[in-house]
DNA sequence: CGCGAATTTGAAGCCCGTCAACAGCTGTGG
DNA sequence: CCACAGCTGTTGACGGGCTTCAAATTCGCG
């Protein structure tokens, strides 16, 4: 047995990057073969984290960016006086920790909306094999650019669409994210309870369900609990636009 | 008159970094006197910009980042529908162009608010010295982190605060960035129209107006036009927290 | 099966956006 | 030098979308 355990310990750990169904969403992204190798020699592979669990807690020592293997994550921040707000739902092939990047502490906290497995990237090490690698220093800096443009969306989001078009553009997100991992962007399962919706999109949770039920009696989506079905995903994209026409 | 002008550009350029009285608050920030000689070799300086004169625009090709030395910068980007997002406000010492990292296009449109001068920095050069200056390469990550949790601090006042809470809190923030130039933190000008505030804010013109207003009525602050005297910060810093108090 | 949490539904009130009109400031041209 | 236009900022009145408060209902988990 302690053999194989070994062999274990080097040989498909360090081949996973390139066996990762995610590579082409995580860091990997658009790095020669023999620098992926270099990359998981500093990745910690296979941690999980069940339902709740956090992966780390804001103001404590900055260590590590996660890569979302499976399941999701949630980052939120809390303000001096308690309040909480959701800053991001974190999918599998997506990095989460950047706005910690630089900094002595983590700037928030990432919990575990279900059973999630993650890879750990040392920060460190990573912050050296950036500076090794020009291709993956590139690619840190447009996820990180990514982060800035997403936050800015949200803001948009926030100051001048009503509460269905934000439903309705956070619906869409979580569709294109779903099809981009292969799986149905027309029927899923939210990760994420009303109420993190309702804190990241700056809404009262019974607004978020007034139009979850809004949405379902026009026939647009159809939503029992956490599943949800979109049945007409042209005019969702129409809400999401609608605001737009009349103000043209 | 020929020998001159060649110690010129030689000379005075590159001393200019070190003699630049936001060098502590620029990207020198934090590193080596010899290697902010090879910063200065990259950076363009001096370009000026009037009123209303656009740095970038977005999805024109990303070249460079530029660090305000004078003046004021606004940032926003424009949604496919037209509407306007204003994301920023940039001062003296601030990095304007961090969201574009990594990406082909501008992400936003910079415009200058006033007259205005910058450094330039080309991106390809700087990609490649924070490739070999580790301290440089650290201090950008960390300056794009600091635009995510102030884009993610933002998406807080929007989604949460009243539009009192909303302004007090950007003239806190002015303030200190203010102060951070030696300038008084309590007299001051405010570098952008009502109509930018109100749009970075996500609030309507009137209600921005009719909240200095009432600020001025309760002997708050003080203010005529774009001149604004702050009379009493704390009660400021209380209105931001009042929201919090109230859901302790 | 039973309890607490999450979600849904209803009713009432308020903050803020919209519409409208006016005042103040700036620059231009007669 | 003043008149006018255009833009920016201010003030008032009104309506609407969302929050808040309250309670019913369902869901989830031991």
């Amino acid at each position: 047995m302690a053999q194989p355990i070994r062999l274990r310990q080097v040989s498909p750990l360090k081949a996973s990057c390139h066996q990762c169904s995610l590579s082409n969403l995580c860091l990997p992204l658009a790095i020669e073969e023999n620098e992926l190798d270099r990359l998981e020699d500093i990745v910690q592979q296979g941690r999980i984290f069940n339902r709740g669990e956090h992966i780390f807690d804001q103001s404590t020592p900055f260590r590590s960016c996660f890569a979302v293997k499976s399941g999701a994550i949630k980052t939120s921040i809390i303000s001096e006086n308690g309040e909480e707000q959701v800053t991001g739902f974190f999918m599998p092939g997506e990095l989460v920790g950047l706005d910690s990047m630089g900094s002595k502490n983590y700037a928030c906290t990432a919990k575990a909306l279900e059973r999630t497995s993650v890879c750990e990237f040392p920060i460190d090490k990573l912050e050296e094999l950036t500076g090794k690698l020009p291709d993956l220093q590139h690619h840190m800096y447009h996820l990180m650019s990514q982060e800035i443009q997403g936050s800015h969306q949200l803001a948009m989001l926030l100051s001048k669409n009503t509460a269905e078009e934000r439903i309705a553009a956070l619906l869409l997100s979580l569709s294109s994210r779903f099809q981009r991992r292969r799986m149905s962007g027309t029927n899923f399962s939210l990760p994420m309870a009303r109420n993190d919706i309702a804190n990241f999109l700056g809404l009262a949770v019974e607004t978020v369900s007034r139009v979850f039920t809004r949405f379902q009696n026009q026939g647009i989506i159809s939503a029992r609990g956490r599943e949800v079905e979109l049945l007409d995903v042209e005019a969702l994209q129409t809400v999401t636009r609608e605001f737009a026409r009349q103000n043209a």
